[in-house]
DNA sequence: CGTGAATCGTTTGGCCCCGAACAGTAGTGT
DNA sequence: ACACTACTGTTCGGGGCCAAACGATTCACG
């Protein structure tokens, strides 16, 4: 049976307990609740993290340089699904699509077979900046993962996605 | 030895293949890459869930339920405190507490001591809401972990507390 | 063919988000 | 007392974020 909190980590297990308390009487699943609750903290303090040590110096935002990088990997994309993949609604995108291209590093371009949809594809400024910028993001992912033996890397991957598509299973209901 | 990609998570591992051979050259540590990737895309899928499920049947946002929970689990809390554990800037706290107070949530009440600080607490009415919320909310978080084991979900909140406090310590550099 | 439904990206409105600049308040040392 | 320094929450500017409404285009089906 592990221990659902290490010892070391007093004052996030401090938490835990006033939450038992103050919230006693609403019979909450804490087990579930530290989990998804550690998910955002650690997502925030990560994203945090590499906006201020690696993305600010470039004049980028995370959801810039995630769209840079999708388009990196990908190719040439059509907006709605650049938009799924980046993890944000197609709203957003026009937004950042609008920055990107004002700095040269994405341009949208017309689909010959439909009128309706727009392709975007990488400038070589862009493929520039995320072959700068990529290196020095994963030697801050690899940072921050430190702690974990690289088995435990790989099995917070995988519980990881496991819950990923739970939540993207249930959807609206 | 765990398996880093499950099986039956085809087209998430087809993400890692591709990003190995478009990357290849720049030297990346796809392990953990792939976790520190997957926090986000779960974070985003379940914040996105819960918002969509929970938090807009009552016009809430999820940083104002935030700061309404902290402050039923602390109770009467300083502003830069309150930032802190809510995990958003103090600017940005400005901007919930208006929202908030405008709303009869919460209430902004003078220190006595330093007539810098700013007190919040719940009105009655924020305890209320608090109250109908947060049961909803975990049983989304119940759902959305349901894939995991009891045991498995004790660890992801353990290797998460650790990548947490990595990320934390490592601060601006 | 032609007309209504579906689908595309964009626009709009309201909120969140941060960092930097700011005004007000408190502490420190002399 | 008096600067000087440090700290508080707020304001401001630029952007990101979503859902809903929208115009344009395409599809489906009679």
């Amino acid at each position: 049976m592990p221990r659902a909190f290490a010892a070391g980590d007093d004052e996030l297990v401090e938490a835990e307990r006033l939450i038992r308390d103050r919230m006693a009487g609403l019979d909450l699943d804490l087990l579930s609740l530290a989990a998804v609750s550690n998910v955002f903290r650690t997502a925030t303090a990560v994203r945090n993290h590499m906006e201020r040590n690696v993305l600010k110096p470039h004049a980028l935002s995370w959801s810039a340089f995630v769209v840079l990088f999708v388009l990196h990997v990908w190719g040439e994309k059509e907006s709605r699904e650049l938009a799924s993949e980046a993890g944000i609604s197609g709203g957003t995108l026009t937004g950042v699509l609008d920055t990107l291209e004002r700095k040269g590093l994405a341009v949208r371009r017309p689909v010959p077979t439909d009128r309706r949809r727009v392709g975007v594809a990488l400038t070589a400024a862009g493929t520039t900046v995320v072959d700068e910028v990529m290196p020095a993001f994963n030697r801050e992912e690899a940072q921050v993962t430190g702690g974990l033996t690289d088995d435990e890397t790989a099995t917070l991957a995988r519980l990881l996605r496991t819950v990923l598509r739970t939540a993207e299973g249930l959807g609206a209901r």
